[in-house]
DNA sequence: CTCGGCCTGCTC
DNA sequence: GAGCAGGCCGAG
């Protein structure tokens, strides 16, 4: 569910709200997140440190402890709430513990913070200080940070045969887009997500680098997508839904040519886009 | 590189 | 009952 735009939004209120908190006490409702990890190894880390600050990763947040940090992904139906005890439960939302919260951390000055993930596909676990970084070894550069250059971009797509949709999901190559802002940079950039992705020209390159930071920082600015799921630790919507343009919005018309917008599968994921703004080139 | 699997809940 | 959903991993 959450991309990089809704994870970064998550970080920044997550930072404000618990930076400098100790934690208290950790329990865990439900161990698959955790992986390998045990329960005992978790709160080992996690019990009597003092949080940092928070970051972010792609799609994985850290929060920095004295020692190592606890590493959290969302997956496609987590959820971080931040509270203060015996804060009332926003309208609409789940009283908190509910059956899908699987890790509690309290923590000093009465603040609380809940992890809660329906389908189960997030994962949290304590990293040693030396685990960080291979952890996260994986990763391609962060699209919003210089690291991530046209002409790199250009390189880890020659000779790829799988379409453009596929290796923009792979996180290797760019990390953080996942399936709504891929089919939005893809349209901006006039690209169809069928194309190879080592049949790119130059100049789609330069222009499909451009529309992924450009789609980013504009998502990030609206604070994320909330299609269903989606809420800030404060339990805030995001705004960037009514954004979109070609994401959901099958059957209506192109907001640049008004033709009726595509779906399709590509990469076995659900796919966006306009016949005629995105015309399927051969080169 | 592509596919199936992991999970629950919601909409046909 | 089937199909679908914002992600990722491992198998072949």
């Amino acid at each position: 569910m959450p991309e990089l735009p809704e994870v970064e939004t998550i970080r920044r209120v997550l930072a404000e709200k618990i930076t400098g908190h100790r934690i208290v006490s950790v329990s865990v409702h439900h161990p698959k997140p955790l992986g390998k990890q045990s329960v005992a190894e978790l709160k080992a880390g996690l019990i009597h440190q003092k949080i940092q600050g928070v970051e972010r990763r792609a799609k994985f947040l850290l929060v920095r402890l004295e020692t190592g940090a606890l590493l959290v992904h969302l997956g496609m139906t987590g959820q971080l709430f931040a509270r203060t005890r015996g804060q009332k439960n926003p309208p609409g939302l789940p009283t908190l513990p509910d059956k899908h919260t699987h890790l509690v951390l309290e923590l000093d000055r009465q603040a609380i913070v809940f992890f809660r993930d329906i389908r189960r596909f997030g994962r949290f676990r304590w990293l040693a200080p030396e685990r960080v970084a291979p952890y996260l070894a994986h990763l391609g550069p962060e699209p919003l940070l210089p690291e991530f250059t046209v002409e790199g971009f250009r390189k880890a797509l020659v000779g790829r045969t799988a379409s453009i949709k596929a290796l923009l999901l792979n996180q290797k190559i760019v990390a953080g887009l996942g399936n709504i802002y891929v089919d939005e940079a893809l349209f901006r950039a006039g690209i169809a997500p069928q194309t190879k992705g080592g049949k790119l020209t130059t100049k789609q390159n330069l222009r499909l680098h451009g529309a992924i930071r450009e789609v980013l920082r504009e998502a990030i600015r609206f604070r994320g997508t909330t299609l269903s799921d989606y809420f800030d630790p404060e339990s805030r919507r995001g705004g960037f839904q009514d954004r979109l343009k070609v994401y959901g919005r099958e059957g209506e018309p192109c907001v640049t040519c008004g033709t009726p917008i595509s779906k399709g599968v590509l990469a076995q994921r659900g796919t966006h886009w306009c016949g005629k703004c995105q015309p399927v080139v051969r080169k």
